[in-house]
RNA sequence: GCGGGCGUGAUGGAAUGGUAGACAUAUCGGACUUAAAAUCCGUGGGCCGUAUGGCCGUGUGGGUUCGAGUCCCACCGCCCGCACCA
C-alpha cells in the first residue's frame, strides 16, 4: 500500500494544473464570472503563515466556484512600494529596487508549492513602471477633473535629521533614528478630494450587504457625519469675528470660553506680535501628528486676553483661549467650551479656573442651589434633600444620550423637558430665525494627503516651472521613472532625506507648457494609492491604458474580497473613492463604483511565545524547537530551565515565534498547512499555530489517503450502503453550506465526522468508492493535491479541479423521526422520539404523559405548554 | 483619549433565541507488538453518587423571555484602527 508521500504528490499535481492551464482566466460570456481576490502582499522577504491562511481561504472559494460552474478570476500581485525597502537599503547599503524584486522572486517561489489556484500570468508589482506609469496617467486625469489639489498640512519633522517622519517612525514623540523630539511642521502637500464624496461614500455603505457590519460601522464613524451650528463670536476689540462649529448648540448657555487651534489665523497673528504666544504655539507643536498622540497629550491652554460677546447676550463676554486639543482641520478650527456637558472642556476649565454652568439637569432633578452642601452629595452628582432630588456637577461632565429627555435651565427657546436632539433643532431654528448662525452638516473625513517625501514610491507626474507654475507632465512622457543611479553610482540611501530631492540630474526637465528648463516634483505617492486600484488592473494587467473597459465590465466587481481587519477603514475607503474617481475619468464602468461586492475579514495566525529571564530580569525568547512541553510545564530542552508560555501572540521575528510555511511544507506538505490554517478557528478569528495541531492535520490527511488506498484494493465489507449514503449526502450538504458561508472550520469538522463514518462503514465496494470520491471532491478546495491523488487512484476522469461539485439528495437529508427534548420550566427533564410530522396536539399529549412531566406536575395543570415543531417542548408550571 | 470587535472544558472551538461542549487536541485506560512507533477501540466540564440520576456551569453583575452562550444595560480583560506602517 502506498504511503502519503506529499513530496511526490504535490509537485505532480501542481505541474498538471499548470499544464492544463486550469486557473488561467479568460473572458467567457457563456459562464457566470467570479472574481475572488485576497489583499495582495507586501514583499517583505518571505511568506508568512498568515499569508498562507489568507490565500488558502481565497483558494477554497476560487476552487469551489470553479467546481460550481463559474469562470473564475483569482490573481496575485505585490504591493511593492513602501518604506521597508528604503529602510533595508539604509541599513545594509543595497537598493530598494533590487531588494524588492529579489523578495518578490523569493516569495513567488515560496507560494507556488502551496498549490494555490492562481492565474500567475496576470501577476504584477506596483513598482513595475508599467503599473505606476498608468497610475500617473490616472493622476493627471484626476487633476483635470479637479480631484487633486495642493495645500499646507502638518507632518512629523525630525529637527536633527532634517527629514519628514512617518507616524511609525515616531516613538514616544521622538525620531526613531535621531532620538530628537519630533515637531509638527507645515508643508505644501498634494491631496485627493475624497471629502467631496463624503455623503456618497456614507450613503452607499447601506448597499454593501455582504460586508461585515463592524466594517460598515467603522467606516460610517470614520466619515463622521454630524449636524451642527455654525456661527461667529463678535470680538469685543472689533477684530475679525471668530467662526465656530459646534455639534452641541443646545449647550450654548453653558459656554465658558472660546477655544482656538494653535494653527488658527488669530493665534498666528497674536504670535507674530507676542513672543509668549509664539512660545506657547511652539510648545503645542511638540510631538507627533497622530490623533492618538494629540488626544492623549496633556491639555494645554493660553489665555489670549481677547474677549468675545455671547451671541444671545451682548453683555456676556467670554475669554478666548488657545488650546492644543483643537484641530485646525476639523470644523472652523475654533470651538466654544461647555464644561458642564463635555468632559474634556470640564477638565480644561477646572485646570484654568473657568466657570462651570449647567444648561440642563436630569429630568427628575432640580439644579442644586449653593445652600446645599457638598456633603449632601454622598453618591456622585445627585443629592436628595427633603424628598427633592438636586443635581450638581462634580468630577464627571453630564453627557446623557441626545435621545434622552432632560430638564433645561433658562433655555432661550423656552424649552423645559426635551431631549438633546430636540434642543439642538430648536437652537438652530432660533439662530437661523434671528440671523446669527446657520445649521450645517459636517464630516470628520479629511482630504487624503498623498504626498510622501520619499524615494521608493510612484513619482507625482508634475513639473514646477518658474513661469507657468505647477504643470502636469505630458501623458506621452509617462512613466516618469524613478532614477536608479546618481552620478553613475547606485543612489546612496545612508543619507537622511529624500534622494529625489538631492539627485543631481533627475529633477531637471523641460516645462511641458513652455518648454523652458523646469524642476520635477520630488514627492512620491502614498502607497495606499497603489493599492486603491490594483484590483481593477488585474482585469487587464498588460493594457496600455489603466484599464480596458470590456475587461473591466466583464470581471468587475470583485465578488469576494478577503483580507485583514486592519484594513477596515483606510484601504477600503480609499479604494471606494478611487473606483468613483476612475469612473468619472472613464476608467471604470458605473457598475463598478463599489468595487467589492462581498468582503471577508480574516483573523491572524498566532503562535505561543516562550520566555525565560536573564540575570537582569530581561526577557529571553526561545524558538519552539528548543522547548519541550511537559505536563508539569514547559522546559528548555538543553538546560531543563522552566519556560514561561505566552499563548496566542502575534508572530514577530524578535520574539522567535514565527512559523515558516516553507519548513511546514517540507515536513508535512502544503495540504497539511492549508488544512490546519482552516481547521481550528473560525476564519474571522485568530488561530494559534501549534505543532500538535499541524501533526493532527497531517495524521488525518494520511488517514484519508489510507482509506482511499484500501477501497482501491476492493472488497465488499457489508450491507450498510444506505447509512453510508445518507451520511455522504449530509456531508455534501453541510460542507457546501460551510464553504458558502465562510464556515471553513465547521466544514472541516463535518469532513472529519464523515471520514469517521466512512472508515467504519460496512458497505459495498461501490458505495465506499462513491463515498471516498465524494469525500475527495468535498476536500478538494482545501487539500487539492490529496484530492487529485484520490481522484486518480479511484479512476476519476481528468482533473478533480474541473469536476462538477457534488449535489446533495434532499430526500436523504430528512430523518423520519425526531427526538424532542422535553423541558420543565426551561430545564431539560426528558425526551420523546416522534415521527417528524406528528401534529402538535399529539406531541403535547405525549409530553404531558411523560414520566418526568407527570412527576413534576404532581397532579396539577401546566400554566403553559410550548411546542416548537421539530425543536423542543417546554412545560411551564 | 476616540471608534470597532472579542471573551464557552486542560486546549482550539461547535451551537437559525430551543438538549451547551459537535469536531479536533492533550490526558487516562485497553487492543495489536518481544518492544516502540504507527494504527484501532474506549474515556474525555466541575461537584455528589456504585448506578438510574441530581446540582452547578459559556469573563463579572443586572435585565428581557416559557426558554439566553446567543438579545439589552453596566463593568472587567484582551485585540484591531486612529488618516505618513503595509
Amino acid at each position: 500500500m502506498s504511503r502519503y508521500d506529499t513530496k511526490t504528490i504535490e509537485p505532480k499535481w501542481q505541474a498538471a494544473w499548470e499544464q492544463a492551464g486550469t486557473f488561467v482566466a479568460t473572458r467567457d460570456e457563456a459562464k457566470p464570472k467570479y472574481y475572488v481576490l485576497e489583499m495582495f502582499p507586501y514583499p517583505s522577504g518571505r511568506i508568512h503563515i498568515g499569508h498562507v491562511r489568507n490565500y488558502t481561504m481565497g483558494d477554497v472559494i476560487a476552487r469551489f466556484k470553479l467546481a460550481t460552474g463559474h469562470n473564475v478570476l483569482h490573481p496575485m500581485g505585490f504591493d511593492a512600494f513602501g518604506m521597508p525597502a528604503e529602510n533595508a537599503a539604509m541599513a545594509s547599503g543595497g537598493h530598494p529596487k533590487t531588494w524588492t524584486y529579489d523578495n518578490i522572486d523569493t516569495m513567488v517561489e515560496q507560494m507556488k508549492p502551496l498549490g494555490f489556484g492562481l492565474d500567475w500570468s496576470r501577476m504584477f508589482a506596483t513598482c513595475d513602471p508599467e503599473y505606476y506609469g498608468q497610475q500617473q496617467a490616472m493622476f493627471l486625469d484626476f487633476m483635470e477633473k479637479g480631484l487633486v489639489y495642493r495645500k499646507n498640512a502638518v507632518v512629523n519633522w525630525d529637527p536633527v535629521d532634517m527629514t519628514v517622519l512617518a507616524n511609525e517612525q515616531v516613538i514616544d514623540g521622538k525620531g526613531w533614528r535621531s532620538g530628537a523630539e519630533v515637531e509638527r511642521r507645515e508643508l505644501t502637500q498634494w491631496f485627493f478630494k475624497i471629502s467631496d464624496f463624503s455623503e456618497e461614500l456614507l450613503e452607499a455603505i447601506d448597499g454593501l450587504d455582504d460586508w461585515p457590519a463592524k466594517v460598515k460601522l467603522m467606516q460610517q464613524n470614520w466619515i463622521g457625519k454630524s449636524r451642527g451650528l455654525e456661527f461667529a463670536f463678535e470680538r469685543v476689540d472689533g477684530g475679525d469675528p471668530i467662526a465656530v462649529y459646534t455639534t452641541r448648540p443646545d449647550t450654548l448657555m453653558g459656554a465658558a470660553f472660546v477655544g482656538i487651534s494653535p494653527d488658527h489665523p488669530v493665534a498666528k497673528a497674536l504670535a507674530a506680535a507676542d513672543p509668549k504666544v509664539e512660545a506657547f504655539r511652539a510648545e503645542c507643536q511638540k510631538g507627533g501628528t497622530t490623533e492618538e498622540a494629540l488626544e492623549k497629550a496633556e491639555k494645554l491652554g493660553l489665555d489670549t486676553g481677547l474677549t468675545v460677546r455671547h451671541p444671545l447676550n451682548p453683555n456676556w463676554e467670554l475669554p478666548v483661549w488657545i488650546a492644543n486639543f483643537i484641530l485646525m482641520d476639523y470644523g472652523t478650527g475654533a470651538i466654544f467650551g461647555c464644561p458642564a456637558h463635555d468632559q474634556r472642556d470640564l477638565d480644561f476649565c477646572r485646570k484654568y479656573a473657568l466657570p462651570v454652568t449647567e444648561t440642563f439637569v436630569p429630568e427628575d432633578t432640580k439644579l442644586a442651589p449653593k445652600s446645599i452642601l457638598d456633603a449632601e452629595f454622598v453618591d456622585g452628582d445627585i443629592a436628595e434633600v427633603h424628598g427633592t432630588r438636586y443635581f450638581r456637577l462634580h468630577d464627571q461632565a453630564y453627557v446623557p444620550p441626545k435621545t434622552e429627555r432632560v430638564r433645561w435651565i433658562n433655555h432661550f427657546a423656552g424649552l423645559d423637558l426635551a431631549t438633546g436632539d430636540e434642543a439642538i433643532d430648536a437652537t438652530i431654528a432660533v439662530a437661523e430665525r434671528d440671523g446669527w448662525g446657520k445649521g450645517v452638516t459636517n464630516y470628520r473625513l479629511r482630504d487624503w494627503g498623498l504626498s510622501r517625501q520619499r524615494y521608493w514610491g510612484c513619482p507625482i507626474p508634475v513639473v514646477h516651472c518658474e513661469d507657468c507654475g505647477v504643470v502636469p507632465e505630458k501623458k506621452e512622457n509617462l512613466p516618469v521613472e524613478l532614477p536608479f543611479d546618481e552620478d553613475g553610482k547606485p543612489i546612496d540611501f545612508s543619507v537622511p532625506g529624500n534622494p529625489l530631492d538631492r539627485h543631481p540630474t533627475w529633477r531637471d526637465c523641460a516645462c511641458p507648457a513652455c518648454g523652458k528648463p523646469a524642476k520635477r516634483e520630488t514627492d512620491t505617492m502614498d502607497t495606499f494609492v497603489d493599492s486603491s486600484w490594483y484590483f481593477a488592473r488585474f482585469t487587464a494587467p498588460r493594457e496600455k491604458t489603466p484599464t480596458n473597459m470590456d475587461d473591466a465590465k466583464y470581471w468587475m466587481n470583485v465578488d469576494q474580497y478577503i483580507g485583514g481587519i486592519e484594513h477596515a477603514i483606510l484601504h477600503l475607503l480609499y479604494s471606494r473613492f478611487f473606483a468613483r474617481a476612475m469612473h468619472i475619468c472613464g476608467h471604470l464602468p458605473k457598475s463598478a463604483i463599489e468595487p467589492f461586492d462581498a468582503l471577508f475579514t480574516q483573523g491572524m495566525v498566532t503562535h505561543a511565545i516562550y520566555v525565560t529571564r536573564d540575570e537582569n530580569d530581561r526577557p529571553v525568547y526561545h524558538f519552539p524547537e528548543d522547548v519541550e512541553i511537559h505536563e508539569s510545564g514547559a522546559r528548555l530542552g538543553a538546560t531543563g530551565e522552566e519556560v514561561e508560555v505566552i499563548p496566542s501572540a502575534k508572530m514577530s521575528k524578535s520574539k522567535n515565534n514565527v512559523v515558516d510555511p516553507v519548513a511546514i511544507i517540507d515536513q508535512y506538505g502544503a495540504d497539511t498547512a492549508r488544512w490546519f490554517v482552516l481547521s481550528d478557528s473560525p476564519p474571522e478569528r485568530d488561530v494559534e499555530w501549534t505543532a500538535a495541531g499541524a501533526e493532527a492535520a497531517f495524521r488525518h490527511l494520511s488517514r484519508v489517503h489510507r482509506i482511499s488506498a484500501e477501497i482501491a484494493e476492493g472488497g465488499d465489507t457489508g450491507t450498510g450502503d444506505d447509512a453510508l449514503r445518507r451520511a455522504m449526502h449530509k456531508a455534501i450538504h453541510d460542507v457546501t453550506m460551510g464553504v458558502e458561508s465562510f464556515g471553513f472550520n465547521a466544514a472541516i469538522a463535518k469532513l472529519y465526522a464523515f471520514t469517521n463514518v466512512l472508515a467504519k462503514a460496512k458497505a459495498s465496494h461501490a458505495a465506499r468508492r462513491e463515498a471516498i470520491i465524494t469525500l475527495a471532491q468535498l476536500m478538494a478546495p482545501m487539500t487539492p493535491h490529496l484530492a487529485e491523488e484520490i481522484w486518480a487512484t479511484q479512476g476519476g476522469e481528468g482533473l478533480i479541479a474541473n469536476a462538477p461539485w457534488p449535489k446533495a439528495d434532499e430526500s436523504l437529508l430528512v430523518e423520519d423521526t425526531v427526538t424532542l427534548p422535553i423541558q420543565v420550566n426551561g430545564k431539560r427533564r426528558s425526551e420523546v422520539t416522534v415521527p417528524k410530522d406528528l401534529p402538535k396536539a399529539e406531541v403535547e399529549k405525549l409530553a404531558l404523559a411523560d414520566e418526568a412531566v407527570v412527576k413534576a406536575l404532581a397532579g396539577g395543570q401546566p400554566k403553559k405548554l410550548i411546542v416548537v415543531p421539530g425543536r423542543i417542548v417546554n412545560v411551564v408550571i
